[in-house]
RNA sequence: CGCGGGGUGGAGCAGUCUGGUAGCUCGUCGGGCUCAUAACCCGAAGGUCGUUGGUUCGAAUCCAGCCCCCGCAA
């Protein structure tokens, strides 16, 4: 049998592992990669490569990187259309009906969520800020709708209660894989069942950004911060403002003792909040332009700058 | 040249503008008090003030360079 040929659309690190497992099979054979284009990053804003964009050139792959893909009629017209299929991987960017239709047999596109559940950017996040016990990661034939189209393969994935979005990243990264090679064998034996997705089921889950990592203590329940630091770590992370201070939350838990929603409590050397129901100790945290401390530290230094310590919910 | 904060005993900070024998809170060690403690009292140890050079009678403090850490932003 001939080699499958993918044409592959991916850009963060998630999206690697997929295209290694392209990549290292026989049967496949990777006509190009589309990522986006280098983007200034980090202090100084130095110019730096998607991860997808690494890995093609260490590996020799025929590399595209674009602002948008659906300008890029040549490429379409003398890459797309020998592709078998697409495969689209956390790409950040909307394909056109034009680019759908290049591929012979579909555009499929990995999604890490239980479909209908959780349609949009940040499906991992989503499913943890819910408490969420299990997930899954779900190959759907692409339509023009975010992730609504038919479902061609289903990997259920458990939810450890200590997962954080980190871990359950890794996690759904190396099922994803597994999916993936499963799935493989699906398309050669043209084997694949569509399934439907029922819209009146599905949820959404928009791009998280670094302003929702502002906590407002009187709005949340002490679950649901908790469930929100699993979900926000290690990006955006939480953070709420004390004294004026932006102070980053690196350590959270709930705490049986009782205090007054929005109150702080630090006779115990401790940072305790009380929530809008129950409260939490904010174990480790770190103030602006400092190191990491642990809550005692924060208390030892800020007792000697102010009279008392004060959250002032986001006077900026 | 994206913006900004910081490097002072083991920890967190003040002192730097307005040079003149290094301070606070905590921890550690020793002693005391208490039924007890997240408590309190007494005492002690512990610092080449990131680094190099300059200015000065004198530099943590002023000037120049270098190293390191971090927040924003992406």
């Amino acid at each position: 049998m001939d080699k499958l040929k993918v044409v592959y659309f991916g850009t963060p690190d998630f999206s690697v592992g997929c295209l290694e497992i392209l990549h290292s099979r026989e049967d496949i054979e990777v006509l190009a990669v589309v990522t986006m284009p280098d983007r200034p990053a980090g202090r100084g804003k130095k110019l730096k490569s998607p991860p997808v964009a690494e890995f093609a050139k260490e590996n020799g792959l025929k590399l595209l990187q674009t602002e948008n893909v659906n300008r890029e009629e040549s490429f379409l017209e003398e890459v797309g259309k020998q592709a078998d299929f697409f495969l689209v991987v956390a790409f950040a960017q909307f394909l056109s009906q034009k680019v759908l239709d290049c591929p012979k047999i579909a555009p499929f596109n990995i999604h890490t969520s239980h479909l209908p559940k959780y349609r949009g950017a940040a499906p991992i996040q989503y499913a943890l800020l819910n408490g969420d016990q299990d997930t899954a990661v779900t190959i759907q034939r692409m339509v023009k709708k975010m992730d609504a189209g038919d479902i061609a393969h289903t990997h259920l994935v458990k939810i450890d209660p200590q997962d954080n979005s980190e871990t359950l990243f890794n996690k759904l990264k190396e099922e994803s894989k597994t999916a993936l090679n499963d799935f493989i064998e699906k398309v050669k034996t043209d084997s694949i069942e569509y399934i439907p997705q029922n819209d009146a089921d599905a949820s959404f889950a928009p791009v998280i950004k670094k302003q929702d990592g502002l906590i407002d203590f009187t709005q949340a329940t002490s679950e649901e911060i908790v469930n929100k630091y699993r979900a926000f770590y290690p990006w955006p992370g939480l953070f709420f403002y004390l004294n004026d201070q932006r102070i980053k939350i690196l350590e959270v838990s709930k705490e049986e003792n009782k205090v007054a929603t929005g109150e702080l409590n630090t006779s115990f050397g401790t940072l305790l909040v009380g929530c809008k129901q129950g409260s939490v100790r904010l174990s480790k945290v770190q103030a602006e332009g400092k190191k990491p401390n642990t809550d005692a530290e924060l208390i030892n230094g800020f007792k000697n700058k102010y009279d008392s310590l004060t959250i002032t919910h986001g006077a900026r």
